[in-house]
RNA sequence: GGGCGCGUAGAACAGUCUGGAGUGUUCGCCGGCCUGUCAAGCCGGAGGUCGCGGGUUCAAAUCCCGUCGUGCCCGCCA
């Protein structure tokens, strides 16, 4: 660290030091004035330690007030005995204040710089510089900058480079919504935001770049959640003549360096790997939080002779009964309710419970309707003990197991997140059917099939080479190995019925790359926000993001997005729509 | 676009269900006391558009409607 006007960083300050005359500046945390003596609390980026000073001989010291910047030249002394503070790093020693100088004073603040202190979030935001001053917050700013540089550290060594790709390129409309960038030169047309440097990335692989990362700002104009904003951040990476394996295990390599930084854990790897098909029956969600058990069970084989008819008409219609064992836990007429309405909206039209009662029998408004050898068949099968709850819902698969999955992950789910389960989904379907029944593509369009005829025999049910990285339940990334024949790039295209023309059109300059001898390639990207948040045990990714956005796009700090000037737009070629100017009439804002 | 929660002093809250004077707590702020504290302590004080607008009522922080802000979620997020 360079020290500038100081000779030490407040937390730095030794045992070492007794004795010395050291300088140190930051900010006063606290002043604790006892009237013949007095103690006030330096902290910098580098800690805390605590100075004394006897206010007769500096008077200045009854001026200081929380957050104050300062300047404290003075002796370093071992604590009077008794009076150490094993809570500070720095807890041993004082500093004995020779000089105190107020280097810039501070108004009230509007919130106190202490992580004990919950305050409303909005607050916070609009004075960032001051929430972003608590340890909480510092902590997490480092703990992100040394992720990343143990990240870029990895793919350095690993001969990986780092190219910049540009951030005002071409709209394509598929996937999430574009942000927008008008051109002034050329009225009329738009620049997008990436997001994210896919096609260019692949496009480095046609270059020979072979190995190629970036920490790339990327930006998706959807609504935002705790875990998304319109712009993130994401590791991104590429690399030609390898397959699904190699990119797995330089990933796994990244990310393990990224938590030995931050926690000094070693990750075991590899990280498990499991199918799509595999996490989708057993945890019912395509990004399973594996630090608790709970799966799903398949109980249709001992249902086909049911009479009751909720599993009887779910069986004939090729649907199927699954069910959870949630445990021993309170279970009320209420609980149960509450449970239901839940399911239904996670899509599913009922749910049944089950109680298993002391003497081995089941409590539930359905136990009449199943046979004993039906109930004791349920029982064994979900490992039933006396107390647990059973839930079990019948249904088409998938909305079986996702109902299933979203009560496991309600129900089941640890707060916090001191452990770690990483894993790998692999083999997704390579295309999926939407509400209309049209299919679309499940990951991108550029994803490789693992079978071509397979594909276009059976588009329903063919997998691609696309893979997800998970961590505790949060989708770190995707990534896959890509199509590097422009003929199956245009076949696959046929079949997500885009046709030529407008492949051609959108994509014509990418397809014609593919055409001069393209290497086989395959990458991956993962979030630097979402790794860090659950890193640091955080809930949202504002927590690690230094200048966040609200939930509704805005910076209460800046203002942002704010009205332009009318020349700017005319500039532009842009005009506002009646309903835009009447909301920046509302606003107060002049509109000539 | 939709569902649910929240909005009371600079901050965090209680009060709202069951209407009755802006009633209270902790921190901060201001003044005073205090020589070993570290979420210091003690005494005193200031500080309020109960988000905003409308309605019901003799009377609204409290009930109703609307609206804005904010959080979580659904939709959306290849």
């Amino acid at each position: 660290m360079v020290q500038g006007m100081r000779t030490h960083g407040a937390g730095t300050v030794a045992v070492s030091d007794i004795d010395t005359t050291v300088t140190v500046a930051g900010w006063v945390q606290k002043r604790r004035d006892h009237g013949g003596i007095a103690f006030f609390d330096v902290r910098d980026a580098s800690g805390v330690v605590q100075v004394v000073a006897d206010p007769e001989e500096h008077p200045v010291v009854d001026e200081l007030k929380m957050e104050y910047c300062v300047k404290v030249i003075g002796t370093v002394r071992r604590r009077p005995e008794g009076t150490e503070n094993p809570e500070l790093a720095t807890g041993l020693v004082e500093i004995g204040a020779d000089h105190v100088e107020v280097l810039a004073p501070a108004k009230t603040l509007p919130f106190m710089i202490d992580d004990r202190v919950e305050v409303d979030e909005r607050v916070r935001l609009q004075h960032r510089y001051l929430d972003l001053r608590r340890p909480r917050m510092a902590a997490n700013l480092r703990a992100r900058s040394r992720a990343t540089s143990a990240i870029r550290r990895t793919f350095d060594e690993l001969g990986f480079l780092e190219v910049e790709t540009p951030t005002l390129i071409n709209s394509t409309p598929e996937g999430a919504r574009d942000m927008l960038v008008p051109s002034r030169l050329r009225q009329g047309e738009f620049y997008a935001l990436p997001q994210s440097p896919q096609l260019f990335k692949q496009l480095l692989m046609i270059s020979g770049v072979e190995r190629y990362y970036q920490i790339a700002r990327c930006y998706r104009d959807e609504d935002f959640r705790a875990d998304r904003q319109v712009e993130f951040t994401q590791l991104d990476m590429e690399g030609a003549f390898w397959d699904r394996d190699e990119v797995l295990e330089t990933v796994e390599k990244a990310l393990a360096a990224a938590v030995k930084e931050i926690r000094g854990e070693d990750v075991p790897l590899p990280f498990p790997r499991l199918t799509w098909h595999d996490v989708m029956n057993r945890y019912g969600v395509d990004k399973p939080d594996l630090r608790f058990d709970m799966e799903i069970v398949d109980l249709t084989d001992h249902l086909m002779e049911t009479e009751f008819g909720v599993f009887k008409t779910a069986i004939e219609e090729a649907g199927t009964v699954r069910g959870i064992n949630v445990g021993a836990r309170e279970w009320s007429r209420a609980r149960a309710d509450e449970i239901t309405d839940v399911a239904k909206a996670l899509g599913a039209k009922g749910l049944v419970w089950m109680v298993v009662e002391g003497d081995g029998s089941l409590r539930s408004p359905i136990a009449k309707f199943l046979s004993e050898t039906e109930q004791d068949a349920i029982k064994k099968a979900m490992s039933a003990e006396n107390g647990d709850v059973l839930l079990i819902a019948a249904d088409r698969w998938r909305t079986a197991v996702e109902v299933l999955g979203g009560l496991r992950n309600r129900l089941g789910r640890p707060e916090g997140h001191d452990e770690l389960a990483f894993l790998w989904v692999i083999d997704f379907p390579l295309f999926e059917e939407d509400d209309d029944g049209s299919i679309t593509f499940s990951h991108h369009p550029f994803t490789s099939p693992v079978d071509i005829d397979e594909m276009r025999q059976h588009p329903e049910s063919a997998i691609s080479k696309a893979y997800d990285a998970v961590l505790n339940g949060v989708e770190l990334g995707s990534g896959s190995i890509r199509i590097h024949d422009p003929d199956v790039q245009r076949q696959v295209f046929e079949i997500l019925g885009i046709d030529a023309d407008v492949a051609q059109r959108r994509f014509g300059w990418f397809l014609e790359a593919l055409d001069y001898g393209t290497p086989p390639h395959g990458g991956f990207a993962f979030g630097i926000d979402r790794l860090v948040m659950v890193l640091q045990g955080e809930s949202s990714i504002r927590e690690v993001i230094p200048f966040p956005k609200t939930q509704t796009g805005v910076d209460p700090m800046t203002g942002a997005p704010t009205w332009v000037e009318e020349g700017q737009l005319a500039e532009l070629g842009v005009e506002l729509s009646p309903l835009a100017r009447a909301r920046r009439e509302e606003s107060g804002e002049e509109t000539p």
